[in-house]
DNA sequence: CTACTGACCAAAATACCAATATGGTCAGTA
DNA sequence: TACTGACCATATTGGTATTTTGGTCAGTAG
């Protein structure tokens, strides 16, 4: 019973790629069915209404994008190695990604409203692999053991995040972003104490 | 020669305040002329266009920003906390300085197309302070002698910059940004390495 | 029976255009 | 000569007729 497996993600793929290309306010429901070769009525099997239709995308893409930053990561590295590559990772999915850049970049705040009720759900997905990589490296002795993980993990991602905001601005070279990220993670890492 | 130094600054200070309160595209150069009690044309003696008058008084309030985050350090305490002091008002004088923390956040980009090239001097501006304290730090030998001043300075700027815009998206309560500022900085000071 | 359709509706967005407001100028004034 | 404000081309606004949109649901196909 209920919507049929197959249809449903094709209607949550070519949403996605809708709203990715023409953002949330400019991709009608109309559009999104066409693309999906289905009637509009059934894009309420999957969700009841359009913002509730954009949620699922994003948690969708929000996934992927988890799964990615694992993907290349070896497990039995150093704890502070798969950290720096998680973080580079996740600077370039920020290209790849544009719903979830312009997530953290708050940009749905006030476009979307019943999004806001959302964050801490979206925020806790993001997080996954950086608190997943900050548990291993405390397990492991890499990290110290009283972190506060959730906070660590908040406050990486806000790097991340204000790093490639800062890229975008100031349209700063590949070189220059590549070369704040290693500084950022030295910093993380070691500290600027003496 | 020239205009009057009062009728400048009571001009700039009019602007500021009329471009906080509409932002530059709701806020008219009759509005700011009426407002500072003299002709639109006299605005023209200060500066060549609306988009400059805007630059003009970002700078200002940017060097007036500089200044706040001065004045309530101790110069004879060490830098570490001298550091903390100076991210904590920095992220305080974000809510005071709304076109500072709009030009933070990167919304005069594509508002204001001339804005893009004067980035990097708005930006050396506005890492005076932190760039001082740090400086400061490895004179006295409480950082690290081979910081990157000039990077690191500007990742602290990119994080302040982040965590309130977190607070602001997610809407936290004050403890919970005052605790993530202090996590933030201990993370910064320390390091997480074991 | 039920997953799915698409004509249908109220409400919102759009295209259009006359009226107004705006950024910028410059001949004139105090 | 520092300053003014009427002036101009252009951009923005308000009003509104028209189209599009999000969402529904009686009906159909399998």
């Amino acid at each position: 019973m209920g919507i049929d497996k197959n249809k449903k993600d094709c209607i949550l793929v070519e949403a996605a790629s809708k709203f990715a290309q023409w953002g949330f306010k400019k991709t009608s429901m109309d559009e999104i069915a066409k693309a999906a070769g289905v009637a509009k009525g059934t894009l309420y099997l999957v969700s009841k209404s359009k913002e509730e239709l954009f949620y699922q995308v994003l948690t969708r893409q929000l996934r992927r994008w988890d799964m990615e930053v694992l993907e290349d990561i070896d497990p039995s590295a150093p704890a502070d190695q798969q950290l720096l590559q998680a973080s580079q990772r996740s600077i370039e999915n920020m290209s790849k990604y544009p719903l979830i850049r312009d997530f953290f970049f708050g940009k749905y705040q006030s476009l979307i409203p019943s999004i806001k009720a959302k964050i801490p759900e979206l925020r806790t997905l993001s997080l996954g692999p950086i608190r997943e990589i900050l548990q291993t490296g405390i397990r492991q002795g890499t990290f110290k053991e009283d972190l506060n993980v959730e906070q660590v993990a908040n406050i990486l991602l806000d790097l991340m995040t204000a790093t490639f905001l800062f890229h975008m601005n100031a349209q700063t070279s590949m070189e220059d972003l590549r070369e704040r990220e290693e500084t950022a993670f030295d910093l993380i890492f070691n500290g600027i104490k003496a």
